[in-house]
RNA sequence: GUGGCUGUAGCUCAAUGGCGGAGCACCUCACUGUGGAUGAGGGGGUUGUGGGUUCGAGUCCCAUCAGCCACCCCA
């Protein structure tokens, strides 16, 4: 016998955890078919040179794998094959092009809490537009699925590389070492200032360079209050002016999209690890309980020139299933789903059994969800079992039915049940359950 | 990848180094034309796995696997 088991930091997804799931993903993918976006994936199999030197230090956590002389990884996330098709379709699509993609994604990190090897992402992307519009229109995207799916308190957080680059500048911190710093001012949420601030000094930062980034890392208020401070450090900085313009344009458009003030917040110490971002950065968190980022994205102007002698502007994000499912667990939203199957159609008895199964035909042919007995039992085990499995209505054609041309319809919901004429079943368990 | 904690029935958890249990869930029956309630009965475990110490190990030791937490980093 084989211990069945599976591989460390991958789960299996029961039917109790799909039935959420799939809630999760279609209402996701509702918003994103009402703003235009279309459908395109790619395989998780990728040549590992595509991958490689995309996504910064953590291409050691790429799952390789080698099939003959084929040098290959599993996909990191979806934004780097994107780049790839992008690249090599570019006159097929017309730009701008909006894609969404629905799959999994492979890091070979220690599972922890919302970390897993395996995890899926619904990824969203708008290719070939440098509008802060585009911008724009994806953290409204972000705000309005968030709420959609009823997390009220989530905030989306915003930030721009290019500030954050400035920053350094202005600081006086070597370009080499600037990495070093956005890595240690993203972790200001969890080891506050004073730890941020001895960490800069510790990785070479000056006292005086190390206290300019922390003054700034602890602007906050309206996004109007903070772009002026931002301005007021960062001004002299060229790069970094045109960057605040940037990000000012983009918050106008967030509002002018309809977006409450209170669900976004400008995050000066956001900083996000992928290597490919250039411009806007988001990720979306809930103070309680503590899950990491719900969903993270950006802007991305070079990235597919990687792969194509023209670069095409990209801004694009991934909402993490795997997170949003885990919080709505804990914290039981979504629906209850207790009546998923329409109806169940019991079995009475080997005579019967025929007929039974011509009506389950019947309404399936109408468009519903049928369950039928796999042979004559007592029937109180047969609406036991249609309980179970979460049917709304059971339908019985015994001996005394079928003398009269009748079936019962017992709605499990309620308890009751009335009888109706089989030549009018379809349309009496449709009435029924429109109920 | 590094360090720490945890691992007992499907789930939540008991059991001083001395006979592995409870609640819930599941199955059967009371109930041969009616589920949820009630009652009675039943199935379930190599105590994650493999070694070791001991007269005796769920309990102590080592290894390993998995999960959780902290790093690292991220959805």
């Amino acid at each position: 016998m084989i211990t069945p088991r599976s591989y460390k930091g991958m789960r299996d997804h029961l039917p109790d955890a799909m039935r959420l799931r799939r809630y999760i993903t279609d209402t996701l993918i509702d918003v994103l078919r009402r703003y235009g976006f279309e459908e395109l994936s790619t395989p998780i199999v990728e040549y590992a040179e595509t991958l490689e030197g995309k996504i910064g230090e953590d291409e050691k956590l790429l799952f390789r794998l080698q099939f003959g002389s084929d040098q290959l990884a599993l996909r990191y996330d979806q934004t780097v094959p994107l780049a790839r098709v992008i690249a090599a379709n570019e006159g097929k699509l017309g730009m701008p092009f909006k894609r969404y993609a629905l799959g999994q994604s492979y890091r070979g990190e220690r599972q922890q809490r919302g970390r897993y090897r395996e995890f899926w992402q619904l990824d969203a992307d708008i290719v070939g537009v440098d509008s802060p519009v585009a911008d724009a229109e994806v953290i409204a995207i972000v705000c309005e699925s968030l709420q959609r799916l009823g997390f009220a308190g989530a905030r989306v957080l915003i930030n721009h590389r290019e500030i954050l680059s400035g920053l350094a500048r202005v600081a006086g911190v070597e370009a080499e070492a600037a990495a070093n710093v956005y890595r240690i001012i993203d972790k200001l949420d969890k080891i506050g200032l004073d730890q941020v601030r001895e960490q800069l000094v510790q990785s070479g930062v000056s006292a005086d360079a190390a206290a300019k980034i922390c003054d700034f890392i602890s602007l906050e208020g309206a996004p109007d209050t903070v772009l002026a401070a931002m301005q007021s450090t960062l001004g002299d900085d060229e790069a970094a002016s045109a960057a605040l313009a940037n990000l000012r344009a983009i918050i106008e458009n967030v509002a002018l999209l309809g977006v409450a003030p209170e669900s976004y917040t400008l995050s000066p110490a956001l900083a996000r690890g992928l290597s490919y971002y250039t411009g806007c950065v988001f990720e979306a968190v809930l103070a309680e309980p503590p899950m990491g980022s719900l969903l993270g994205g950006g802007r991305y102007d070079n990235l597919i020139g990687m792969f194509s002698k023209r670069s095409l502007p990209t801004v694009g994000f991934a909402f993490g299933i795997e997170r949003l499912y885990d919080l709505m667990v804990e914290l039981k939203m979504g629906p209850t789903f207790e009546r998923f199957i329409d109806a169940y159609v019991t079995i009475f008895s080997p005579e019967l059994e025929p007929e039974s199964l011509r009506l389950a035909s019947e309404l399936r042919a109408a468009g519903l969800s049928v369950l039928t007995a796999y042979g004559p039992a007592r029937l109180g085990t047969q609406f036991s079992e249609a309980d179970r499995k979460g049917a709304t209505l059971a339908l019985v054609y015994g001996p005394d039915d079928a003398s009269a041309n009748l079936v019962q319809i017992k709605d499990l919901r309620t308890g009751a049940q009335e009888p109706a004429a089989r030549d009018q079943i379809v349309a009496a368990v449709q009435q029924k359950l429109q109920t």
